[in-house]
DNA sequence: AATGTCAGTTCGGTCACTGAATCAAGGGGG
DNA sequence: CCCCCTTGATTCAGTGACCGAACTGACATT
């Protein structure tokens, strides 16, 4: 959602996580985390989100103990911003989310999701319970899989590192062609 | 969210369903669509939404095929807006993000939800697995029961119409005390 | 006729979002 | 040393969504 965030009134868990992630952009920005993004930099150019806006929801987010701001190298000093436990317990919510926007108002497949040690695809819902070995899979052993309607050839480099195939949480690698 | 609510450049689902859903308010107006609420009225004083707003999103959740709006008296003549199964099927997410919510910002519960024709209480995922059925339970067959966490006495007569237990989709009754 | 209810629409003010420009801290090259 | 580049922001003016209150219109009740 956006503006004033609080929804004044509602005793609701489901208003109290809106609150937290509703705001334009904050769950995208937690989906990109989850495919593996972690510089201020990958977030602004696969996103297209103003800056101010990606600086004021990173902030929010880690107060909120979503993501974690952590320095990966010292000079220059630099820090990359990784998901929580808390962050990472998303998941079946995107996944919920993405299921029913692919349902209901995508016509091709953009990506597919597997069970990593098996090969298995997972189609059945939020919680990725695997058809073959009848586990419900953690998120780091989830892999994302290109689909047929995805873009071949995108133009932002973030976008173009995610057409591998890759694990859930694993950091991109951005190749500078 | 808020705010040119598209998000261009993105080929993702999530994206897209956010496109729709993804406004500030629409999300809980599905919410107690869920919970049986169906008169402009009741969802005014039920989320204390300002009424342009709540015209604004009942006219965008109807025309994306999400809410369909049904005359249900001529004189006068009064409308109500019921879930299509395109609405009906947000239930995952809506339930996924109050798990989420509970999970982690709520201290106390608020509702359950139990499996209608065995009592069964739901408590694993979004997607409603009875423990003991081992069946998905169907949206309609879904109870929802007040919490300890909840208000007893609130004070608009929507939400003492939810403290009774009840199905999911069936309609409230607002007793005029 | 007066009052009340329901479902909105209109309107001014405020506040969040947008996009462009700018800033700051540290390399690296010449 | 000076200039420019990269990264991670902050500032700022303009736009537009949201807010709350007032108003409209159709009908019902008293």
């Amino acid at each position: 959602m956006a503006l004033g965030k609080d929804y004044a009134r509602q005793e609701c868990s489901i208003a109290r996580a809106l609150e937290v992630v509703g705001e334009r952009w904050t769950l995208l920005v937690v989906r990109d985390a989850l495919y593996g993004v972690r510089r201020y930099n990958d977030f602004l150019v696969h996103l297209g989100i103003p800056r101010a806006v990606l600086a004021a929801r990173l902030q929010t987010l880690t107060a909120e103990g979503i993501l974690e701001k952590r320095r990966y190298q010292d000079s220059p000093p630099r820090d990359e911003y990784v998901l929580t436990d808390r962050g990472i317990a998303l998941w079946p919510t995107l996944r919920a989310l993405g299921l029913w926007g692919r349902e209901h108002f995508t016509e091709t497949q953009l990506r597919a999701f597997r069970h990593a040690t098996c090969g298995t695809e997972l189609e059945l819902g939020p919680y990725d319970e695997c058809p073959a070995c009848g586990t419900v899979v953690p998120v780091p052993d989830v892999e994302m899989v290109p689909g047929p309607g995805l873009d071949p050839a995108p133009a932002d480099p973030v976008s173009r590192a995610l057409l591998k195939p890759k694990r859930l949480l694993q950091p991109i690698e951005t190749d500078p062609a």
